[in-house]
DNA sequence: GTCTATAACCGGATAGAC
DNA sequence: GTCTATCCGGTTATAGAC
């Protein structure tokens, strides 16, 4: 199922040219606008080589996935490796996801949409996804476990997991966000880590430890399917 | 945009019968695999027929999505005129819905990506679903303001709402599910209806005061969009 | 003016020759 | 690994029937 690997010198720039030339047309006619013929036509190959290195339209999708995970993971280094405070690390993490996604918010809607199709191998949830959302969540765990926050161990657990799920639900937010200079999603990201940290940190509190162990275990048990 | 009105009585059976093909082969055969063509021929009509009556295949999804609606509100409304107690009346209202859907789990899956796509009509955020979605919303009132629970007001107000999503939440699992009678989706239903009802219990604490507050100007801030 | 039907169009995907 | 030809199904155009 995965992608067709590159073998040889000839078939390496064949694939970055049809990859090159999608991601460029996404971004200039969204999604749909966008045809396997006109992206074979840009990167000066046929509609059958174009299949021959990406299975579908949507697996073309995963690399775009991919290339914004990167730009994003560039973007954050200097924030991660400076900042101790958890509220701070969170914030401008997620800040950057949706600035570094602005580019593509017109594209970002069906992308969302095909994407959350639990039969498409572009599924977050699902297997073929797996290496890329292991970075993403990786990610999140250095978030939390680089800063200076003391968490206990059973929500350190969950949290990067958390997290991620965090992330995808501001990015749909932001999707349907028309407000001008995406102001609105900002100001979300900016009350909702605030609050998160503050959860983390009343979760010691001993009323909630009932309601925290099973949530907790609850998380767990979803998360081990 | 709506979908034609019936005028005639000639037009009325026509639709009828379109859609009621449309809904046994979409069972049958899954949403994808049931072709435009194949709900004509089953409703003994023509092409042209079918998109005179829906604009589009998506929109036969949905009032196959009403058709379930009050598939659901029928199920529930003994348990509703009857009981009083919300954890109760919570998890019955929810178990109802995954098991109201369970004929269609196969369908679900793709039907859930073409309703999650923002420029899709029947996105449940926009406006072509918003009787439907107010229905369902009410449908969540009357669960929480018929108990005789006593809920905090400013609390009151978002919780619909706040349901209406939670539903959401728990069938995007429920998509997911392959356990054996969809166990695990029942058992995860009945552990967060039992919390939900908890924490509201626990808002009322003056540690969660503040935090509550936020959390509700937050949420009505995103609503108010 | 409301309905029905047929014939296209368009774009994702596939087959198979080279 | 590259191409052309073709399939298939959602959608549209449009001609006519009631």
């Amino acid at each position: 199922m995965a992608v067709a690997a590159p073998k040889t010198r000839r078939g390496e720039t064949s694939r970055a040219a049809i990859l090159e030339a999608a991601l460029d047309l996404f971004q200039e006619r969204g999604y749909d606008a966008t045809t396997m013929r006109a992206i074979a036509e840009r990167a000066g190959a046929s509609l059958g080589s174009s299949y021959h290195y990406f299975p579908s339209k949507e697996h073309l999708v995963l690399e775009f996935y991919r290339h914004t995970h990167v730009l994003h993971a560039a973007a954050i280094a200097p924030l991660l490796a400076r900042e101790k405070d958890l509220a701070t690390r969170l914030r401008g993490t997620i800040r950057a996801v949706v600035v570094t996604c602005e580019p593509f918010h017109a594209v970002a809607g069906s992308i969302f949409s095909t994407v959350a199709n639990p039969a498409s191998p572009l599924n977050p949830f699902g297997a073929a996804a797996r290496p890329l959302r292991d970075e993403v969540i990786q990610l999140y765990a250095e978030v939390v476990s680089k800063s200076d926050a003391r968490i206990p161990s059973d929500i350190m657990e969950m949290l990067p997991l958390t997290l991620w799920l965090y992330q995808m639900g501001i990015l749909y937010f932001w999707i349907f966000d028309r407000s001008p200079g995406r102001l609105r999603t900002l100001e979300v990201i900016d009350e909702t880590t605030d609050l998160i940290v503050r959860l983390i940190g009343l979760a010691n509190l001993p009323v909630l430890r009932g309601s925290r162990k099973r949530v907790l275990s609850l998380m767990n048990a979803i998360a081990s399917t």
